[in-house]
DNA sequence: GAACGGGGTTGACACGTTTTAATCGCTCGG
DNA sequence: CCGAGCGATTAAAACGTGTCAACCCCGTTC
């Protein structure tokens, strides 16, 4: 772990300021009598150099403080050695859980990761995407904001591999890796009206985020199952999906003419969280008053006024499942067939929910 | 914003599967009926070409769906326009926090980041300067685990500006972006005398890091000046700074022999969260028994189940100014004063610490 | 009318690495 | 003793872009 190891030779190390032109493969190899070629080498096939050689030059490199080139190697290679992450919003621990599990994964195997936030806009989500294709890396992660995923075609068609994250695909042609929203929607709702409520609130991000909107088909079908109308479903969609939001949505269910929902069902538990905060500053008890559920899971809930219920992602999963089947796509794109992973989510039963039943 | 502006010539796009080479700026300049350099001069120094090619090329440009080889571009100019930045850990809203504040900025002046985890290992951190490194981004944002400052020399020594993230340096050769710990931390303290503790526990992370570290020295400062010494300060210093570290620290804090403190104050918001839970869930009122701070206020702390009394950074400036001058020393590397900034803490009173005195 | 000047454009080389085909030095079997 | 064969090494040709000196064309000046 030392890194003193320079050895005798003191002025081998560039000097910071000028001078000591950037060392490269060519330097290595003159100073280990070698050609730049078996340099490259040692670097990429070690079995392919004779023992002696390989540790001249590795012993070269070390007292020289060489750095491969990557721009060098991408350009001659054609593809880099490193991922693209592209994910809705970094502030919710939801996509940092998966960043987690991506960052991890890749870096196992020697990949780096370029993360980037489409802060839920299609035209940063755009301009991000052109960014990795110009970086040409060798495969991108996508969450894809609403029905844009078709952007990512500028991708494939350019031969860079994509695995949709977080959002399933009816498409044979590529991967996806995603938990079953409607499924844990239904989940959700059918925990409240079990609990006996009947006037459900839904509070829920833009209508163009596939996530928001899968949530909702589920809530619908448990009202349904429920013998209620989807008008019993009263819906507030909030422009942002952050506890700002949330807390907004919790003061306009209190301003509303009507009186307070029974229940409340929030598409995360950033929305929840605001909500919760809203209700009970105006003395609303959580779950008599109202019960409430939020989505994700994420590591807050637990702690918050009122242990939020929630629906569990298996995210960290989701990310490294993910960026599997990318580098697997990755190492053989021909022989490599594509899968659709849907997950199914899991309601975790907490107070903010009421009755234990 | 509309984007099938492809014009008359359906064939011009690169097809999918087999055929259509990839496109690179020859491409370009043969469609165009111009040569690589005028291409080039287009993408560059737009000013330098007339008008009328230059449309000529640009359409030629969209017609092709070419995009620009960053690595080759790399290569030949010696450096990307890409920064790369290192975090503790990314599952802390403080650094997604930061984060987005560099994205911004960097964005803005059209850079992408590299962003990545050091998740307080020294080694993880290592691994990741070298493939910053090899990647060759232009300039580095660093939040340095532990006194591992130094490793981000080998960056300097090779041309690459560093800024260090969160971590002051007497250093009059680099920047440096900070947030007074020792103040923050003696704020805090402060705050729980005031309001009558006088046995004080600190929950920490590990003592390497350089927050934990200046965050216990603004503690026995405050405990100092209220003329108690350092053993009025009960320590526990945890592996790690999430919520469950706390909790387990929490559950610590009830099993000791000795009775409750009077007061707890921990390293993060994180932390905070987790003793808070261990705390509630034995019956522990806060903060009538116990009173509590935290650091950082995460955007969680006020919807806790007792709102979070903590100490306040300003995060997002802290991402913006560090790009600035990062940004400032890699656009004229000569000229750059380097600066060594540091903003002052504030003290967000919430319920948890006490009487509102 | 010739020299001059300047904006626009071109051509060719350089960047550092990977890779392929060729070369070198040896050993071994005939 | 010679040639085949083999492993280790090398020389040279890419990869796609940026840069810079040279060049061309056309209008201006003396």
């Amino acid at each position: 772990m030392r890194t003193d190891e320079t050895g005798g030779d003191p002025a081998a190390r560039p000097r910071a300021g000028t001078g000591a032109r950037t060392v490269g493969i060519k330097q290595v190899a003159e100073r280990a009598g070698v050609s730049p070629g078996t340099v490259s080498n040692v670097l990429n096939r070690p079995e392919r150099v004779a023992a002696a050689t390989r540790e001249r030059v590795e012993r070269a490199i070390r007292d020289l403080g060489f750095v491969r080139n990557g721009s060098a190697s991408t350009l001659r290679a054609g593809h880099s050695s490193t991922l693209g992450l592209l994910v809705l919003d970094l502030a919710n621990p939801f996509f940092t859980d998966v960043a987690r599990g991506v960052e991890e994964t890749a870096g196992e195997r020697g990949y780096a990761v370029i993360l980037a936030t489409s802060a839920d806009s299609a035209e940063r989500q755009a301009r991000n995407i052109r960014v990795l294709a110009e970086q040409r890396v060798r495969g991108v992660l996508l969450t894809p904001v609403g029905d844009e995923a078709e952007r990512a075609d500028m991708l494939r068609e350019r031969g860079v591999p994509v695995v949709l994250l977080d959002h399933p695909t009816p498409r044979a042609s590529q991967c996806s890796v995603s938990v079953d929203d409607v499924a844990g929607g239904e989940l959700a709702v059918r925990r409240l009206l079990d609990g006996g409520a009947r006037d459900v609130a839904y509070v829920t991000g833009p209508a163009s985020l596939r996530q928001c909107a899968d949530r909702r088909r589920g809530a619908l079908r448990a009202l349904r199952a429920a013998g209620l109308g989807r008008d019993a479903l009263r819906e507030l969609t909030m422009p942002a999906m952050n506890p700002r939001a949330g807390h907004e949505a919790g003061q306009r269910l209190l301003a509303d003419d009507r009186p307070l929902p029974d229940a409340v069902f929030c598409a995360n538990d950033l929305l929840a969280l605001g909500v919760m905060r809203a209700l009970l500053a105006a003395g609303v008890k959580i779950p008599q008053d109202v019960a409430l559920i939020g989505y994700d899971d994420i590591e807050f809930s637990a702690a918050a006024a009122v242990p939020l219920c929630s629906v569990r992602q298996p995210t960290y999963q989701l990310g490294r499942i993910a960026t599997e089947l990318l580098l697997e796509e990755c190492d053989d794109p021909s022989g490599h067939a594509h899968q659709q992973v849907m997950f199914q989510p899991e309601l975790v039963v907490r107070e903010s929910s009421g009755g234990s039943a």
